[in-house]
DNA sequence: GATGAATGAGTCTTCATTCAT
DNA sequence: AATGAATGAAGACTCATTCAT
């Protein structure tokens, strides 16, 4: 046992190292920086990926399996506007501890999944379950609390969930290069709160 | 002035041909290739550029000089939704013809801007003065033409500019991953509209 | 072990190579030049040495460990004049002997030691080393035979031991060149022992 | 008339700017480099050189031909040590004041001459001049001041003369690099006069 | 005669990959 | 399973040389 548990552990060790270093350098990495952020060698890596190129799918694969953003706490009598504040909110204080290279992480893998088949397929997934996960929060909640009666169908709520992840997405790409405004994190959660408007 | 000349013309073959290829591959693009696509050799980029780096560096003030986008044909008795659905249009129009590689081309702007406070400030320039003419067009305009007395102060055009410029990226970035939706630009245009809210 | 005996032994022919070729060619050499004579390529260069700089000093400091020039059977009977004599005879078989290659390596050393303040100061020490020895060599000789009670101090040893390397040295170096004396190194041993003189 | 005196000047300013960054940086030197320190172009090189290596082959031939030390004041009732030390201290006065590049441009010259017969061929004829000149100035000398009657041979002279300049060499060669002798100018002189002992 | 932009062969250096230990 | 020395295919960069102007 002792053995899988070992490789177990360089495993981990080699993804992390490496998530944390493609957020830095890209895909154009080097592997012996990889192995040696985890205390290995280069000939580790081959010995569990088989290659960089299959490294990397596998912090791609490790990174989809970690969405699980804590979608708790949204009480079915919340309002749209109310369920839409609250996430954006926690999505802001999310990402402001958010590391930069994390962001350059995601960036790195946008640009391979333009060339790779496979990524964008994966990536695919992984966005369209994230969408549908924010979806499912804003299904049938009352639209205006002035008109309790109209509520958020399903195709509103997708509709709705896919402008949101845009929307935060291009505020979040933009944010290191925006100073014509004072405060941006507001400014996307008025946004947000505007495609209330979508349901009308 | 012949040779002036056609040292220019090298100058511009080789910068639209690195333009062309960074979008593809990324500053990992090799010199040989940007010099085959210009009909040059790579001393011809170390004779006009300098070196690789001074070449990429001139790639993207080249790109920033280009900002002159067809700003015309907007009357000054367009409503504020009027002019938003006309921009938004037209953005997608030149979007879905937009090459990928240009795309590209910009995410490898933002990831050198993370690494080089040089480009950031470049960048940073860009964009602002992209938003700053947006914002123009969207001041003084009547939000609802139900009520034609209420009309858009520049603070408030400046942020409807803010936001829509980073709705739009985000939804252009998405879209080649999003699957959920059918119709992602329709969606993009009616989220630029809700944003008509934020001059509420 | 024998990882480290091979590695050992790597290094050892790289040295070696690159000393020959160093004199043929200077530091000029090519690198795949020494790997190849070395029966290696030049990434096993980098492994081993990390930069052709390195290598360079290396091959300098591996000729400097090598300065053990057999200094045995001088007896303490033997006078001033006769160990010169001996000496000298010694140094001019050897230096018939020396390959051309020796020479030259040692004047692109020398070279190499006017911009590199490190190379100088290993190389005077390399230099003062040689010296030493030789003056220990002269040290307490009798002078003139006619006179037994003359001998030597250590000063006028040093003195004398640093003249010789200089003449030994300006011979060596305009041996090549010089076609007006028919017997050189017979000058070269007149003038060596007329070096007494200093002892006078 | 006046093209051909600016092809001179330009021609003696390639020679003075090669000459002295050649002692820098030996036959490794840029062409640009020489260029631009002659206030030309490369192009300039070729037109009035031909070539790298013949724009070198000049350089020599240009050091050659300045061979005219100051050999005057040499009166005949001088003894041989008198001449020796006269010599010995404007060589040395002349020396202190050489510049380093000069004894690297001679340096690099040897090393050329290792690999081309037809410098070495200069060269040797360089030398041979330079000893022949110092050999008549020993002629027929008064040996030892003591014993008037014996004076210097032609051979001795010769002898003396061969011996004088190798000996000048190596200490030239070896003063950056010597570090236990306190004054080797001093040394250099006294080893000279110690070759008196040739005519003995 | 001189210019200088461009060439292209040559060289150093990097790094994913292999494999004997 | 992991090591790490070595490989070898690229790729960035240099610089003597050419030639149209």
């Amino acid at each position: 046992m002792r053995r899988s548990e070992a490789k177990a552990a360089h495993r981990r060790a080699l993804l992390d190292a490496a998530t944390a270093l493609i957020g830095r350098d890209g895909t154009a990495v080097r592997l012996e920086a990889i192995a040696d952020a985890a205390g290995l060698t280069t000939g580790a890596i081959y010995s569990i990926f088989g290659s960089k190129n299959d490294l990397l799918v596998a912090v791609l694969a490790d990174q989809i399996a970690r969405v699980d953003l804590a979608i708790e706490g949204y009480g079915p009598a919340l309002s749209l506007p109310a369920v839409i504040d609250t996430y954006v909110r926690t999505w802001i204080g999310t990402y402001r501890d958010y590391p930069k290279t994390q962001v350059a992480f995601e960036l790195h893998l946008v640009l391979s999944a333009m060339d790779d088949e496979e990524v964008r397929h994966q990536l695919s997934g992984l966005l369209g379950a994230e969408i549908a996960q924010l979806a499912r929060l804003l299904e049938d909640r009352v639209i205006d609390p002035a008109r309790p009666s109209g509520r958020t169908t399903p195709q509103q709520a997708m509709a709705i969930a896919t402008a949101m992840k845009a929307v935060l997405t291009g505020f979040g790409l933009r944010e290191p290069f925006t100073t014509t405004v004072p405060d941006l994190a507001e400014l996307a959660r008025q946004s947000c709160l505007a495609l209330t408007g979508l349901a009308g």
